[in-house]
Order: structure tokens, then C-alpha cells, then sequence
DNA sequence: TTGCCTATTTGTCCTAGACAAATAGGCCGA
DNA sequence: TCGGCCTATTTGTCTAGGACAAATAGGCAA
């Protein structure tokens, strides 16, 4: 594997890459015969861990060298702090995703896709988006971290949520309603390729009674300020999950805020670790805070009409 | 704007950027207090349009280092080249993208949904799919080469057009049918991050009666076979855009001939230029190819199931 | 015209050094 | 014991120029 497929793979730069190899001993990647660097499959599994540790806080001189500890102190923390900012859901939550995470282990696709359409109808759509999910999918993530699901049934299980949250959304937008919520530009910045958290804030945007259009993941920054006047929109909603860093984060944010008309708000929402509030955005620490971030947004277009 | 907010806006790596400026002498960056490069906007914007420019064909050495004639370059494409290699649909199919068109550049996420919808119902899920659908990728692309769109409403069109597509195969497959086709899996490799070809596929396969399993995109080639065993698939099926080099497209398929079940077929297709047919891969010339595929497939089944 | 072979172009990779921003840890005052 | 400030370390990104393989263009023969 090169560095090149490393950097798309594991989201570490190829400048980190050679400097932790420089620094810390690992990785320790094979030469081809053209002298450039192969990374072996065991050593790509490390350093996703790795960023995985790193995203959760951990300092890199302290990680990287280790050698296979780092799944214990991984799982720890996966055991530990599965509560932190996650999901509050009570035992009928657990047992929901013991239900999809059976589905995908049995590799049933029908199953899996009944499951979730079966809960997005129990519990309803804001549920579905604003807790089930983002639950389910920290517990499909972390099987997989602990090695209990191969990528392609995290692939699988990403394809199916989307296409039920699709529909859902779909559905939900011709049913219409307010029209009265602030015009919502939804898409995600070119580092940043996951779609789903993107998704499940589309489907509390309609709920809200937004009227919202989605671009779709990595946007380049100035197209999104473009298509922010194009549309006239009130709000710009990013998503930023794990997967990108917090100093990538907050440099396109401050990017878009420099671009981006003034009188648009910025809001930025998702599982991103360290990512603080820039000036002049507004940081959504869950998707439930959707909700009252656009009653806060009705209100203040009350006064200005108002004045 | 540092190297980096310039590789993040025009999408040209930081090392492109170095040697342009070295071999062509343009750009021509600032420096900060720190020696580190400072580009102007004008010269980011110069930047933007040679990346259009590369992307419609040109060559590097022949249009970096030019002044401001690229513009009258680009202006002639604009021009010379709508038909090129266009669209094959008379007139009616004209209209229809004509109409999207219109809507995209409108920013009428609205409209554009309804002309997407109804094209669907009018002409139904089989050409809206395996017609209709690549057309208007065509046209979308090539009006943005034109610069007649920007990327954002490209992206526009892409969420869109999966939203609509999405929901037809979700019903398509809710209503059944024979079940007595393959077992397909859908997915595309990792250099390859579009999914439209995939979903435009999937439609196809499951109006065959095709039993589809889809992975979403840049599922690795290991995970790939894996799943292949998992879900027991008669069929792998790859898609390629134009958007990955033949070379990769190659060598991606050959690393999963290899690692695939030998009696699983791979069925390789998308608007990948250059792609032939490797050893024991199955090139796909288009889409409605498909359910020629399919039912040689099904010849051959029965003759082994019947032997 | 079509196909092959060579020459040029072009992006990515390499090494190794430097520095600013971010973070941790110590220290002092309340 | 806790909060704020200041210094030391860590860490990612930037710099430079050199090298080479893959992709493309151009010439030539069939």
C-alpha cells in the first residue's frame, strides 16, 4: 500500500507519515524498487488506530511507538467513555442495536434494512436521526475498531441507514409543512467524504420545518459561499465527523467564514474531536441541539423583521 | 492564501503547485515573515481557471505559464465543444436536459427535483436509469467544463439525482419479482468516490430480478472478496468514472481477479476511458448492456445447474 | 487511415532541516 | 484547593531541489 492509498486510508497526511517514522520509530514501512515506502496491511490497521487514539485525545509521542498495547488502552476507552457526549439511550436502545449489529455480523443486508425501517417507524423520524442513529453508528464503529466487523459490513451498513434515512427524508419533505424555518444549505467541506451525519441533520432540518438543500459532501470552500448567495440562504449547516482533524476543521471554517456573506450563519455540528468554536460560527454539540439553534434563529428574525 | 487554503480551493496538491512555480514560473507567490508562500487572489483565481482548463484536456506546459489568453482559450471550448462525443438522444431527450439544465441554473433545487421525478415516471425506472441518467451526467459535466455551471451546482444535481433514483430502486426492489437472478454485489474501489454510476447500475440489476448487495463506495479490494464470500455473490460488480485513470482501474481489478473466488464473475463498467477487459473481468460497455449480461448469466446458470 | 515505438511531459515521491502553533506542566496568588 | 499565567516541549506543516515512473504526444511504418 502506498503512502499516497495511506493518507486516503487512515486521513494522515503524507508529511505526518514520514515524520513519525522519522521520530518515533513507526511506521516502519517496506521499499519498493523504486525506493518508495510500502506499507504493509498490519501496519495500515495500526495506524488507523492510531488516529483513531489521537482523535480521541491522546498525545502521538506517547502512542505511536507503542506496539499492540494501544488495543488494550483503545478498548478502555471504548468500554469507559461510551457515554461521553454519546448516546443516553436506555436497555431498549442497546438491544435495538444488538438487533442491527446481528444483521450485519449474519451478513443479512434484508434483515438489516427491515431492522431500520422497522425502528425509524417506532420511534419516529426525529428519534431515528437524532439519536438512533448517531448511536448505532458509534456502535458499528466501534465493533469494527475492536475487530468484529470487517470494513465491508460497516460499508454495508452505512448504504443501507442511508437509503432508509433517504427515503425518510424524502417523505417527509413532501408532507411539507411550516416553510417558515430558515433556508438551510447543508454539505460538507472537501476534507471531510462521510455523508451521514450530513443526513441525519438534513432530516431535523425538515422536521423543523426548514426548507433545506443538501450538496452532497466536500464542497470546496468558496463554492459554498457561492451557493450560499445563489440559494439566498440563512444558514450554512457543515457537518465534521471523527474522521477529519480539528486544525483542518477549524482552518475551512475560518476559510468559509471569510468568504461566506456576512449576514449567513455558520453552524457547524458533528463527532469532530477539539473542534471549538471559530469566531462567527456556531458550534451544535449534538443533533437534538438542532432544534433550539433554529427556534433561537426564528426568534431573532422575529425582532429584525420586527424593527 | 497559504499553499494549503489554495490546494484545499483550487484542488491542486501542494507539491504541484511547488514545481509549476518552478518549471513554468507561474505562480508567483508572495512570501509571509516566515518564507512561506502568500498567493494573491487574483493569481488563486488564475489557478482555478487552469485547473478547468487541464481538466478539459490541455496540457500543463502549454497554458500554465500563459497570461490571460486562457481565458479566450476557454471561451472557445465553451463554444467548439458542446457536441463533442454528446449526447446520442434526439430531440426530445434535448429538451429534458434542457429543462434540468435550466433549473440548475436557476438554483431551483426544487424544480429540478420535480423535472428529475417526472422524467422517471414518464419514462420509467429502465431508461430513467440507464438512459436518461447518464445523459445528464454528460451534460451536467460538460456545461460545467463550459463554465456555464459552478461545482456546487454539479453537486446539486448529483444529490439530487440519487435522492430521486434512490428512492425508485427502494421501491422497484419493495415490489419484488422473480428473485431468480444473480446475487450481485455493487461497490466501487477506493481511488473511485463517485456513486452515481453505481446507483444507475443497481436500478438496472434490480429490474432484472437481480438480488443486489451494495457497499457504497471505495470499499478496499480485500474487503471486497470478503464480502464476495460473505454474501455467497455470483456477481462483483465495479464501477469506473472518468474520473480514475486507466492504469489504477487496471490494476484494482487485476489485485481482485486475484483475490476474488474464482467462480465469482467480475463485471467491470462506467465511462473510464482506456479501460479494456483484464483476464478474467468482464468489461461492460454501458449500461443497458446489463441485462444482456444478465441473461447470459442466467443461460449459463441453468446449464450448470443443469449438468 | 491504423498501430507501434520513442521522446517529452508531468505529477508524485524522496531526504532533511526549520519553525510556529498547540499543548503540557510548573509556579504563583487567591 | 483552585484558577490564571508563563515557559518548555511536542507536533504538524512548510521549505528546498533532485529523481523517476506513468501518461501523453509525435513520428514513422504498414
Amino acid at each position: 500500500m502506498s503512502i499516497a492509498a495511506v493518507e486516503r486510508d487512515c486521513g494522515i497526511s503524507k508529511d505526518t507519515l514520514r515524520i513519525w517514522e522519522r521520530r518515533y520509530g513507526f511506521p516502519t514501512p517496506l521499499r519498493d524498487a523504486n525506493d518508495e515506502r510500502l506499507y504493509p496491511a498490519d501496519q495500515v490497521a495500526r495506524l488507523r488506530l492510531l488516529r483513531r487514539l489521537i482523535g480521541a485525545g491522546h498525545r502521538p509521542g506517547k502512542v505511536v511507538a507503542r506496539p499492540e498495547a494501544e488495543l488494550l488502552a483503545l478498548l478502555r476507552e471504548l468500554d469507559a467513555a461510551p457515554m461521553a457526549g454519546g448516546p443516553v439511550g436506555g436497555d431498549g436502545r442497546a438491544a435495538d442495536a444488538a438487533q442491527v449489529l446481528d444483521a450485519l455480523i449474519a451478513h443479512d443486508a434484508e434483515r438489516l434494512r427491515d431492522s431500520l425501517a422497522g425502528l425509524l417507524l417506532r420511534e419516529g423520524l426525529r428519534a431515528f436521526a437524532a439519536q438512533i442513529g448517531p448511536g448505532l453508528t458509534q456502535v458499528v464503529g466501534a465493533a469494527w475498531a475492536r475487530g468484529e466487523l470487517e470494513i465491508h459490513q460497516e460499508h454495508l451498513f452505512t448504504d443501507q441507514f442511508t437509503s432508509v434515512l433517504r427515503a425518510a427524508i424524502g417523505a417527509a419533505t413532501a408532507a411539507g409543512g411550516l416553510r417558515e424555518g430558515p433556508r438551510v444549505l447543508l454539505t460538507t467541506l472537501p476534507e471531510e467524504p462521510h455523508g451521514l451525519g450530513l443526513l441525519m441533520a438534513e432530516a431535523i432540518f425538515v422536521l423543523e420545518g426548514c426548507r433545506c438543500v443538501s450538496l452532497g459532501v466536500q464542497t470546496p470552500v468558496r463554492d459554498v459561499a457561492l451557493a450560499a448567495r445563489a440559494h439566498r440562504a440563512d444558514v450554512l449547516a457543515l457537518s465534521f465527523s471523527a474522521a477529519v482533524s480539528a486544525g483542518q476543521a477549524r482552518a475551512g471554517l475560518a476559510d468559509l467564514r471569510a468568504v461566506a456573506p456576512a449576514d449567513v450563519e455558520i453552524w457547524a455540528g458533528g463527532a469532530c474531536p477539539g473542534l471549538r468554536e471559530p469566531p462567527g460560527v456556531r458550534r451544535l454539540r449534538d443533533l437534538p441541539g438542532i432544534s433550539a439553534e433554529v427556534a433561537r434563529w426564528r426568534t431573532s428574525a422575529a425582532l429584525r423583521d420586527g424593527a
